[in-house]
DNA sequence: ACTAAAAAGGATAAAAAGGTCTTAATATCA
DNA sequence: TGATATTAAGACCTTTTTATCCTTTTTAGT
């Protein structure tokens, strides 16, 4: 469904969002432990939210990484999907036709719209605090 | 969502599924024409699908690809699916843990699980014959 | 039996995704 | 100001996916 980097750049979001809840900036390899991805790996793909802004990041000492508060509520899930893997995911044909075009649809068209919509608007729908929160309260794990 | 191998092997199964309702054969090179696939990749995946008797092939001169008629009504497309890129699609996590585990959950499991399920749904209720038909009467199309 | 037409199978290549390493830039603080 | 801790950036490596090519096997038709 989504890419490996996507899955990391969700999972690191989402430790980073928890930690800025409680006002504490955290960096790399906190991050990269606390979600079980390969620190160098993640260094790039935090570098990419940050040039998203959908992150902030500071050097230096006692730099790391933050989520400003006011983003907690307005970055979806979406915004983060779209900067790692584009909009194929949402918008593609199920069966890869060069666009989705509901004049001359592939055979799944019907079906798979219904599900693609609804993937769509889970991340549209979708903000940082609101998974942000059920992690500090320890209800969901980031990872296994 | 699926491997490009994926979804050639579904475009390519229901382009043999249309011809085999008018109980023609259709060999190698026209698959790959119909469903605009390059040539030796789509072989490959024909054989795969033949190893998983999705698909029936005939060596020799006159030979080609079919499926039986009664496989159109029991052949769904999660067998396809499943026989080119295996089961994590829909019993994975969206988020890349090792495994989706209701009690100790990502923080999408549950808005995910929802798409997932509907996912699979439409893959185990979706018949080859279903799809085939649409394609016979023009209302659908393999390529673009 | 011979020939030609098909799929099957194996080796290889190219491209993309996933991942690492080294150096540069920047900020803190003694 | 200099030492140090941190992220940024780019070059590089590895694995997987996608794709091609060549040879072998099977079979129909003559
Ligand atoms: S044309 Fe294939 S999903 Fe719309
Ligand atoms: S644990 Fe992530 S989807 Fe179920």
């Amino acid at each position: 469904m989504f890419s490996k980097a996507c899955q990391y750049a969700i999972r690191a979001t989402l430790f980073i969002a928890q930690r800025s809840l409680e006002g504490e900036r955290v960096r790399l390899k906190t991050i990269a432990k606390a979600i079980d991805s390969p620190e160098a790996f993640t260094a790039k793909i935090l570098q990419q939210l940050a040039r998203n802004k959908i992150i902030h990041s500071i050097k230096g000492p006692s730099g790391g990484f933050e989520i400003a508060d006011h983003d907690l509520d307005t970055i979806r899930l979406i915004k983060i999907v779209e900067a790692m893997d584009g909009d194929q995911v949402f918008d593609g044909c199920g069966l890869g036709l060069k666009q989705c075009n509901a004049a001359k649809p592939c055979p799944v068209h019907n079906k798979f719209k219904i599900i693609r919509e609804e993937l769509k608007n889970m991340l549209v729908t979708t903000n940082i605090r609101e998974l942000a929160t059920d992690l500090s309260v320890g209800s969901t794990v980031l990872r296994m």
